[in-house]
DNA sequence: CTGTTAGCGCTTTCAT
DNA sequence: ATGAAAGCGCTAACAG
């Protein structure tokens, strides 16, 4: 039925070494040989058998991504990063999603090492000591993109969210703003959600502007949820006189629960997020947010995942990535 | 190094085959012994080798996607499909984005199938003679997903396109409209280019309303290139009163046009799309679009490969899952 | 219920 | 430049 290696030997009236060296682009075959080699496999139909070929050679050229969620912009951004790099040093890259929850990454993580890929890439979610025993017992590298542990015990790749987050309001603060309200993120992930609120904080702090309970609503990144908390802020005695979002998509929702109150961006509030998705440009005002560099997180992160499965020595242990704030149209003085 | 199999078995005192049981739920074994060799893989750290499998009994359990485009968030619907399907059935998926191309199209269902997996899905993309010749060299099912070959000779599960656009422009027919522009993707796109340019040109037939060439302008799916294309109506003498987008994100962009023209939507010109997606309700007004059942295509499709997958016979080749609808703000009559 | 024994299709020494 | 042969880690008859 299926074609095997040895089937082509045969027609081609050599061995199957000769057969795997010319499959592997192996110099030493005579030309001629590898003619009628490669006329066999052509006749035959012949195709490479990866698994088996990678029980012999303990390498399958494959990585194994775990992404948190497939519908997420942001990572499938940082998957375009990996993707371009893998397939410069000739890895296949697997992608597995693992819906955002916990118990599907460790399962998803553990498939893939079954699957003995030669490195495995893990993006986005939070990194628990579940997640870590896991990575132990790994005996391929692991790199962390979009994130990292609290220990820094597994290389990364990563940008920093708290500091993303203080420089967004830090732009507000420049323009005169002294009330500041925040849609947050859930607070229990670390990165999106606590890190952001910290950074928030943090910038109050740096400009002595005491911090209002009023003043923070946790939202769930979607859109709705913007406007809930935007109508909570709206309905405030003192209502704050800008905004800063975790997500695009929140802020969007807050343009939009102000507009619909009758008031108008960025003149009576200022918006700001951070994401920078494409839709940041597709509201009326174009909204003003910091950038992350999504791509080259996975870029570099392929890279050095690269570099681990070739033991070649890295110059560092965790990357941090620079961020950038767009300035658009939803920021006005105060 | 790797503990194998073997290594479980001498720990535990049974022969490799009886490892084999209980790794793989056979029931033919004492519970004492079971027992026994569980203890010895935990005590081993022992983890079955997914490829050695695969090359010993010729499955993988894996099934093979090939996504388009990974960062479009239809796709990302259909993946979720399939994913969730996929789990029921005990078949783990992996995920190859094409990057819209489609050279890496056809490698990847190349590697896909070397990697042996059990079946394969292809999401998306134009289905070319290349295209159904690297699915007949292949010895597993295949199952097109959102996408359907001319000849239908390939079985595969998708929506009407044609009919869906019909729907679109009918309803701006019905609501007394007869001078309706359409924002199109290219033409070259069989499904979402040319379908829906189709169905919008037989809406018009059937209607009885000559068609104008003034009155279409071929976009690339984007925000941008409905800004583009709207500019360019409102600049018409005789200027619709009705635009159909073949996306949401032109639709947007054609709305921001029409707004920054200081004309009102719905009141001065309708808009409709097909996609239905998260941000047809993150505009204002809100998008009127056609929803396409992202997610049952990919169930549905999985579905289908499981039966094809396990001979099962199976009722259809060709699924065509129904469209709805939306309606919101965006279309007001005439 | 358990063990023995062939392979699965390929890579990789080691000879020649 | 080529071939012979020994596995890679596991499953699947087949015996018992």
């Amino acid at each position: 039925m299926t074609v095997t290696i040895y089937d082509v030997a045969r027609e081609a009236g050599v061995s199957m070494a000769t057969v795997s060296r010319v499959v592997n682009n192996n110099p030493n075959v005579k030309p001629q040989t590898r003619k009628k080699v490669f006329e066999a496999i052509e006749r035959l139909g012949y195709r490479p058998n990866a698994v088996a070929r990678g029980l012999a050679s303990k390498k399958t050229t494959t990585v194994g991504v775990v992404i948190p969620d497939i519908s997420n912009m942001n990572f499938a951004e940082v998957a375009r990063g990996i993707e371009d790099i893998a397939t410069m040093y000739h890895y296949n890259i697997i992608l597995c999603n693992a819906d955002k929850k916990k118990d599907k990454e460790i399962r998803v993580i553990n498939t893939l090492l079954e699957k003995q890929v030669d490195g495995l890439l893990f993006m986005g979610g939070t990194v628990t000591d579940e997640h870590i025993q896991a990575f132990r017992t790994s005996s391929v590298p692991v790199v962390l993109c979009a994130t990292a542990d609290g220990n820094n015990t597994i290389p990364s790749v990563d940008i920093d969210h708290e500091k993303a987050s203080l420089d967004a309001v830090k732009l507000l603060i420049d323009h005169g703003h002294r009330k500041i309200g925040m849609i947050s993120g859930t607070l229990q992930d670390p990165a999106l959600g606590y890190a952001r609120y910290h950074g928030y904080k943090q910038a109050l702090e740096n400009a002595g502007i005491p911090f209002n309970e009023n003043y923070v609503r946790v939202g769930n990144y979607r859109y709705e949820s913007g406007i809930e908390a935007m109508k909570f802020f709206l309905d405030l005695e003192d209502r704050p006189t800008a905004v800063f979002a975790a997500t695009d998509e929140m802020a969007i929702g807050a343009i939009h629960a102000i507009q619909d109150a009758g008031l108008k961006v960025p003149e009576d509030i200022s918006v700001i997020s951070v994401d920078n998705s494409r839709i940041a440009s597709m509201v009326r005002p174009q909204l003003t947010s910091v950038a992350q560099p999504m791509y080259d997180i996975g870029a570099v992160s392929m890279r050095l995942l690269t570099k681990l499965m070739n033991k070649e020595s890295t110059d560092q242990n965790k990357y941090v990535l620079p961020h950038d704030v767009i300035k658009r149209q939803s920021v006005a003085q105060k």
